[in-house]
DNA sequence: CGGTTTTCTTGACTCATTCAAGTTAATCGC
DNA sequence: GCGATTAACTTGAATGAGTCAAGAAAACCG
């Protein structure tokens, strides 16, 4: 067991979370693959292990994110995708096209604006900002009429 | 034809959309009934028309957002949303119960987050702020265990 | 090691949304 | 106003991410 994989299991006995063969792999799969759908995680996942279910890759990443050891983002219109939660407060640059997913640091430590004046009654316990747009395949690819895959 | 189905007809023309009983309806309808999801359209729609189909619905707000009549917010987990856009730069408080959606003023006039400092190469149209939380409902069904449809 | 509880597997199901083919109705030029 | 053209609408099937449910497997505790 490498040192990686040591301080996933700790990770995860820290939140109160059994330590299977499932979640160190998704989540050591995650740390190398950031903004990655359910999909692709299953995909990385059944190639290093031999074998595991979609389900269990869902009910991994959701026992993951109530632990907030993963963090999920729900762009509209594609799957979600998922990152190791690093503590750092970046911001997500989403691909109208092809979902792809890029980080943007926040320009200014302290947001003014992330904290409504009104909040109607809500319990508000997470800001979100995403910057919508095209990547540049996708860019290129909307010019020569072309569809992408990400 | 009253003032305000005037207005539509003329913003449709302006647009180059033809002018149809389902697309005034339909702007009409929203414009007393902010956020409404696609059923809550079809339903208003239809009491008012008598008959509509609910692909009509999904068309006219299609054909409305892209020519930017109408807005379309898309909260993770729940049914699209839909408000005539009014120019003005409000933000959204979402409830992760019941996917309700509340408006909310930006603090600052010019928000300084918005602008991330690196691209990765994307080209940027839009920056996004969601505040989620419990709406009010929500909070004190939580509390007694009972779950709430909006 | 045995019991208990969580996690994983399998497979069916939901539901918002999209697709496709055919019909209806706005708009344009006459 | 009236037919031709083209955009919208209707109906019904399909898609696909995600969820649910029941039983099997495997972590953890003593």
């Amino acid at each position: 067991m490498n040192n990686q994989t040591t301080a996933i299991t700790e990770e995860l006995r820290a939140r109160g979370l059994r330590v299977t063969a499932a979640r160190r792999a998704v989540l050591e799969w995650l740390v190398s693959h950031p903004h990655a759908t359910v999909e692709q995680v299953y995909l990385g996942v059944l190639r290093q292990l031999g074998t595991i279910s979609r389900q269990a890759v869902y009910d991994v990443l959701s026992a993951c994110v109530d632990a907030e050891l993963v963090r999920q983002i729900k762009p509209s219109g594609h799957p979600a995708r998922f990152e190791r939660r690093t503590g750092d407060n970046h911001h997500h640059l989403v691909c109208r096209g092809c979902g792809r997913i890029a980080d943007t640091d926040c320009h200014t430590s302290h947001a003014p604006c992330l904290s409504p004046s009104h909040d109607h009654g809500f319990e508000i316990d997470q800001a979100e900002v995403v910057f919508w747009g095209l990547c540049a395949a996708c860019q290129s690819n909307e010019r020569s009429g072309v569809d992408t895959v990400n």
